[in-house]
DNA sequence: TCTGTTATTATACGAACGTATAACAAAGGA
DNA sequence: TCCTTTGTTATACGTTCGTATAATAACAGA
């Protein structure tokens, strides 16, 4: 009946490069969609279409796979967001505006999003090197967050000292991350529309600088 | 040596309510401290001086005593901050202020408070009755919120509708999180004076209510 | 003082966990 | 084509997990 060429040949070898990031992205998919006490060895390995024993041959031991794969998942996400950043063209303000949208919409809203994160923040507690790679993303993340802030507040004609701009990004940050949690957990709760009109809303009122028109005019 | 009166008499007996609540706040005790994967029904156990068989007396599960674990500490820390509210005297200014700069010290802000809500979190998204009791603190706490702000706007001879409070109340509430979340999980990045000063600054521009004195002037 | 209730302990069982080791087989170079 | 390398599987070990059941002992009431 099928194809008797799979009969013969019981498994395919993947280059050390590629399966290692499966393994992790493995390991991501299975804490997502079923929780930190279900992602064992062999439901990840299972996850990845592999024998548990192969994770030993790739990482020291399971703690050393979960840190990476959070490492792996922090960097995929950063690079997407600058990504997405050099998208957004236009004035400050308006890349600004367009960066907190992004922020507040799919795919990085989501269940799934939230729950991976909050698998890793209880682990920080414990783990050095987990702690280590949050602050870095944290500092990254608010880095971006101060150079959009400082650009659209010069386009405003507006003064702010580096120790405000400091400030105001670590504000608006709480802000989104706030935002972000409770749409991601609470999805019913708010709809899309909500959520980033009082983003913007609200990061403009603590930089003063207006993200979102009054009523119809001054487009 | 010792007292021998101690020595015929092997376990104490306790009242069953009694018990029931040293066995929650065992749990939450171990979470916050050794994190999840250490928090076994024989850690638990052990650190409320027990056996591990009495749990079994208590709970039908450990799912169903880690339930009544958050759920119980949900509830305390409601009751301590509406009492912490009673004890804030004054003008609705300065309620709306002694709540902001409560939420953002210790003990609300710090690393065990933070671990242990992490690891509810997680779970949330696989456990109904978990997620029940998060929408039902969530609310509760918004809703205060609402009301510290619509009180607060009026003494300031602002109008707001109830539509545009609750808004207000969102992001005040998105905002207290996100601090309250960097401001825990990295105590060194941020000083106390940092994090309620951002707050305090932050609400009143969201709000326009003024929750900080102008440098000098105006007290 | 005795007796009944039950909170508590003691012990045990099967399952699943992370890890270790040896055998196997797929791919590349000679 | 054969041989070496090593990615991959197969199997197993010891531990710890959550849970179940029987024995024990503390306390209340007669």
């Amino acid at each position: 009946m099928n194809g008797d060429q799979e009969r013969t040949r019981s498994y395919r070898r993947a280059s050390p490069d590629r399966r290692r990031i499966e393994l992790m992205e493995a390991t991501l998919k299975v804490i997502a969609s079923k929780g930190l006490e279900a992602a064992s060895v062999r439901a990840i390995s299972a996850e990845a279409g592999v024998t548990p024993g192969l994770i030993r041959h790739y990482f020291a031991s399971k703690e050393d796979l979960v840190c990476a794969a959070y490492a792996h998942h922090m960097t995929v996400l950063l690079e997407a967001c600058e990504l997405a950043l050099d998208e957004v063209q236009g004035t400050p303000v308006k890349r600004l505006a367009g960066f907190v949208q992004r922020t507040l919409a799919p795919p990085v809203v989501g269940a799934q999003a939230v729950q991976l994160w909050a698998a890793f923040i209880e682990k920080i507690g414990h783990r050095p090197k987990l702690r280590r790679v949050h602050m870095d993303s944290y500092r990254e993340f608010r880095q971006v967050l101060e150079g959009l802030i400082a650009a659209a507040l010069t386009e405003q004609g507006l003064v702010a000292d580096a120790a405000r701009v400091r400030q105001l990004a670590i504000a608006v940050n709480a802000l989104l991350d706030g935002l972000w949690l409770e749409g991601s957990i609470l999805p019913e709760q708010f709809s899309a529309e909500d959520l980033t009109r009082i983003g913007l809303q609200s990061v403009g009122d603590i930089t003063g600088i207006p993200l979102v028109q009054k009523d119809s005019a001054e487009q």
